[in-house]
DNA sequence: CTGTTAGCGCTTTCAC
DNA sequence: GTGAAAGCGCTAACAG
């Protein structure tokens, strides 16, 4: 009844623990034919070995931890999806912890370290101070995804959201669109200012006056953000947002406000969602390859545990414009207004 | 530079690690003099218990599992950040493990075991027969949700889906339809079962003839199985859904087959996600309190971890049709063919 | 190739 | 109220 340990096992073999520890870990030398002795006697008494006991005496929990801010906005599952298939591989399981942007998530930290986890996928990054980030995560192995943390010893994974920024507007140029508007994220974040930054560019190499109005990342961020632009003075005719869900909060403002997308403005968005093609109208967007974020945040992860003297440095990952109907060309009435 | 243990927090106050241990928990019967003094000093040391050592000594390691068939499904995002949040507040972490319906689970329950979790929150529940699953907890403490798992010592978490499959249909009635079909979830799963046998007993108490159609969780299967509806005989008027994602497939298939919905056709959905209000036209669905469901599983949990003894039996929460556009009045073009 | 001896860092009887 | 001693279950030198 009560639980098999590795004694009853070394009991059962007539050997020591350290052989059947050895035995049943790929580790040691131990005959072939002890080694199968002790595993078929393993497999009968079903031992299960204390995974507690194991990382307290290995020093290493094959544990990770995963931070995200906000598990309900669906680029995040998506993200979390591939990080667990790829934690999966490589026999870690994951610490799902989430903290929203800001100070609290020191104590996260603390709590994820406390448990021994070999290391810790931040998403985002609540911190303004690199110092901040540093002292929190002390020399646990750490990888920043979707923000440059220029910190020895931490590694980054990330999109090339500069690269998706300009492509949006690019875009939107060759349909003839010339008063261009960008949504943007919560201010302070990378990923915002990177997106923003492509955006300007785009703009200025297409002698376009910029116009961004900071939205934030929800579907109500992206709704309040688009009356703010239809109050606003120049009329628009075309719009890229910060992510998928604020593309579809300005839609939803727009057509309110008996607006047509895209017949009287353009819309596009950025993350590709998986509900990205089942709205109406379907989402033109900036496709960002989520799940194989987390895989590459885990995968980084991996590499700096194994040798965290030389933080990988892996190339952002591509992204793409996906054409759907959000986005046309201007109208000719409008464009002309 | 290396780790603070209890034992340099000791010899900093001249006590023994005992006290320390006692100081710093709740638990002993330590004069408050020392109390203090040894809290101040362990803050001073910067002194962070290692969690696996404690967990190791007090067999209990403040940790949960949360197992998932699919993080993707929004429904999932919002039952687990409910969770987290129960969680967090009994001080307890999640590990946060994806699997798909089907007997892999066992392997990801024996890995839970292993890791020495206090219990397991298990949504779904992919084995087809009790005994397999009582096989693969053990006595681990375990809460499932929206699957009646009948085995003592096993608590039960779920919302009212007998009552979510009749209000429905019932609605639809009320509206003047006779043509109504269900788009039901996975063959074989307690949660379709319930579903479709409120749609049935909704749809027998009207008199009417049902007809169910099985389609799946997935955006991709409403529209197949819409697809399915449209190609087979007696034309119908409309459509509940397993879900709300099955319910935009649906509306997608339905409106490029040229039918407007609900002009031609209602649909309504099931879980009321984050986007139902978003999708055009905004989704007439059956909301259930999905993040208090993650919540009440922790609770749930907690107790049962508390008192193996005797698991709570909570009540279905409650669920509610929402009211939005996707469901109207029979059109009466339609309503009399 | 295998066993002995120490721990990993903390909790917990059992005394005093 | 406090300490000594004995683990929790496993891994890891160090011998032989």
């Amino acid at each position: 009844m009560s639980v098999v340990t590795i004694r009853d096992v070394a009991r059962a073999a007539g050997v020591s623990t350290t052989t059947v520890s050895r035995a049943l870990s790929e580790t040691g030398r131990v005959s072939a034919a002890t080694r199968e002795r002790i595993r078929r006697i393993a497999r009968d008494l079903d031992f299960r070995p204390n995974e507690l006991a194991r990382s307290l005496g290995a020093s290493r929990s094959m544990t990770i931890g995963v931070v995200v801010p906000d598990i309900t906005n669906p680029f995040f599952p998506q993200l979390i999806a591939g990080a667990e298939t790829a934690a999966r591989e490589s026999h870690r399981t994951i610490f799902l912890v989430q903290s929203p942007d800001g100070p609290s998530a020191a104590d996260d930290l603390a709590q994820l370290r406390a448990k021994q986890v070999d290391g810790i996928i931040l998403v985002g990054n609540p911190f303004p101070h690199p110092a901040e980030l540093a002292a929190a995560v002390g020399d646990t192995p750490l990888v920043v995804v979707d923000r440059g943390a220029s910190l020895p010893n931490v590694a980054t994974v990330s999109s090339d959201h500069r690269l998706g920024g300009r492509i949006g507007v690019e875009h939107l140029v060759a349909l003839g669109h010339t008063g261009i508007a960008h949504l943007a994220g919560p201010a302070g974040l990378d990923v915002t200012q990177a997106r923003s930054a492509g955006y300007r560019e785009a703009m200025a190499a297409a002698g376009l006056a910029p116009r961004v109005v900071t939205a934030g990342f929800s579907a109500e961020d992206g709704e309040r953000a688009a009356r703010l632009l239809l109050a606003g003075s120049p009329p628009v005719t075309a719009v890229t947002a910060a992510n998928d869900l604020v593309a579809i909060g300005a839609i939803r403002a727009l057509s309110d406000h008996g607006l047509d997308v895209p017949g009287d403005v353009s819309v596009i968005g950025y993350d590709d969602i998986g509900l990205a093609s089942f709205v109406r109208p379907a989402l033109t967007t900036v496709r960002q390859p989520t799940d194989e974020l987390g895989r590459a945040a885990v995968r980084t992860l991996d590499a700096l545990i194994a040798d965290p003297a030389s933080p990988p440095r892996p190339a952002p990952l591509p992204v793409a414009l996906v054409e759907r109907d959000s986005a046309g060309a201007v109208s000719t009435g409008r464009a002309d207004a």
